[in-house]
RNA sequence: GUGGGCGUAGCUCAACUGGUUAGAGCACUGGACUGUGGAUCCAGAGGUUGGGGGUUCGAGACCCCUCGCUCACCCCA
């Protein structure tokens, strides 16, 4: 074999066997959440760079070294979306959607880019589907997006999820939290790596997911955003819970949930699967209310979340659909063109059907159609162009008949 | 980004402590069977052992580099 051209780290193909999971899955997205009345929106694979330096926060892993940026020929910095939703609160500004009468929500269905360290569900190319909500301040939307995802998995038939929450509080209460955790971390000064050390001073929640063991260590006895929600941050998580009862979603409270991407206010949340192993979220949001304002636009929240299609798929269940479909199998140049026209005329009766034009026995054409799993094989050589007969076979019960045109077409339709 | 494991035919894997021409099963192509699938038997094709360098009389195996996969940590979807 000649040297090959090998696929860029992180990226892989999708092959037509595996390409019905990801359309089945696609469909039933599509399905449930127009349901919910979101409706899909398509936004450009790269943008320009500061927005996602602005959306996703500068202190966040993602902008710091996970990005895929590069410039174009004008010079100006481009980067190939590492997330989704910044491109969304971008597009509502630009085209003015908040003063349209339509609702606020939002789905999209598209590949991702980071550059991290690949490993099973994680990918420099990765497909999400996202969901937006904005222009909904109370905790019953929050609760509601969760049930829309619980829904969705539990069409997908996929059932050993945990749904885990949290608050990160707001701009309000936060400021204290951060103030407190400052002070913390500084007492231990001593125990921290260099890079903590000056988190201290940018985003002190950083030192939580240090690279450093021990500095996580150390954080393990920084005090918890919980104990620091002002009351409105209190009184919409508590509504959420309340809610998330309501609709009877079990959930679990993890106090330092959602801490690598910088927009999230209240709410956080995140579903899991056991099968998983180390990636182990299907999905993972929460609610951002202070984005728009900060991108220039009117104040308005949001909220939402992303789902990792690789991972998705890889715990949804399939069991084999196959359409019936039939095989022609010629022998010779007449029964070829005959049998070309047949195909023709049975594919405008909506059946799948193939003939494959290479020079092979009966035999082997019968084989392959097996293998194939074909329903019908279409039989034809000089004997049958000259009466205008064909030999059709059920290739399940093995019985074969002598049919013509109009029985022919007539059987596929009833199939 | 850090650390462990692994790269041999399309796929799953063999090949002893370094020793002839790198094997098997499945899959593929053909035949036994002149126009009839699944079973059986026979044959054929398929490899620069991921790539590069080194040690050696001799490397799939040992060493170094590199690429890729994988698992854990971490992050996230």
């Amino acid at each position: 074999m000649k040297k090959q051209i090998p696929t860029i780290r992180g990226t892989k193909d999708i092959l037509p066997r595996e390409i019905r999971k990801w359309q089945r899955v696609e469909s039933m997205a599509k399905k449930v959440f127009e349901l919910y009345g979101y409706r899909e929106i398509r936004t450009p694979v790269f943008e320009a760079t500061e927005l996602f330096e602005k959306g996703t926060g500068e202190t966040s892993d993602i902008v710091i070294k996970e990005m895929y940026t590069f410039k174009d020929k004008a010079g100006r910095s481009l980067t190939l979306r590492p997330e989704y939703t910044p491109s969304v609160v971008r597009s509502i500004i630009k085209n003015r959607l908040y003063l349209k009468p339509d609702p606020l929500r939002f789905y999209f269905i598209g590949p991702m880019f980071r550059y991290d360290k690949p490993q099973k569900g994680r990918y420099r190319q990765f497909h999400q589907i996202d969901i937006e909500v904005f222009r909904e301040g109370d905790p019953a939307i929050d609760a509601e997006i969760v049930e829309m995802a619980d829904y969705f998995l539990k069409k997908l038939r996929v059932y050993d999820t945990k749904t885990l929450v949290n608050s990160v509080g707001c701009k309000e209460c936060r400021p204290a939290y951060i103030k407190d955790l400052r002070k913390k971390a500084e007492e231990i000064k001593k125990d921290l790596c260099a890079d903590c050390l000056r988190k201290i001073k940018t985003n002190p929640l950083r030192i939580f997911d240090c690279k450093v063991k021990s500095c996580r260590e150390t954080a393990q006895a920084f005090p918890n955003i919980t104990d620091y929600l002002c009351q409105e941050c209190e009184e919409h998580f508590s509504k959420f819970c309340d809610y998330l009862g309501l609709y009877g979603i079990k959930y679990k409270v993890e106090p330092r949930l959602v801490r690598g991407i910088d927009y999230y206010t209240k709410t956080t949340f995140e579903i899991i699967s056991s099968k998983l192993g180390a990636q182990d979220a299907i999905l993972g949001g929460g609610r951002y209310d202070d984005m728009m304002k900060e991108f220039g636009g009117p104040d308005i929240c949001g909220t939402g979340f992303a789902m990792g299609m690789e991972r998705l798929i890889s715990v949804v269940p399939f069991e084999k659909e196959k359409g019936g479909f039939l095989y022609l199998a010629y022998l010779g140049e007449k029964a070829k063109r005959a049998g070309m026209e047949l195909v023709q005329l049975i594919r405008r009766e909506g059946m799948e059907c193939l003939i494959e034009f290479k020079k092979k026995t009966l035999k082997s054409q019968m084989s392959r159609a097996n293998k194939l799993g074909a329903t019908w094989v279409l039989i034809i050589g000089d004997e049958e162009v000259k009466k205008g007969k064909y030999q059709l076979k059920n290739m399940q019960t093995g019985i074969q008949e002598e049919k013509d045109r109009e029985e022919i077409l007539d059987i596929i339709q009833k199939s």
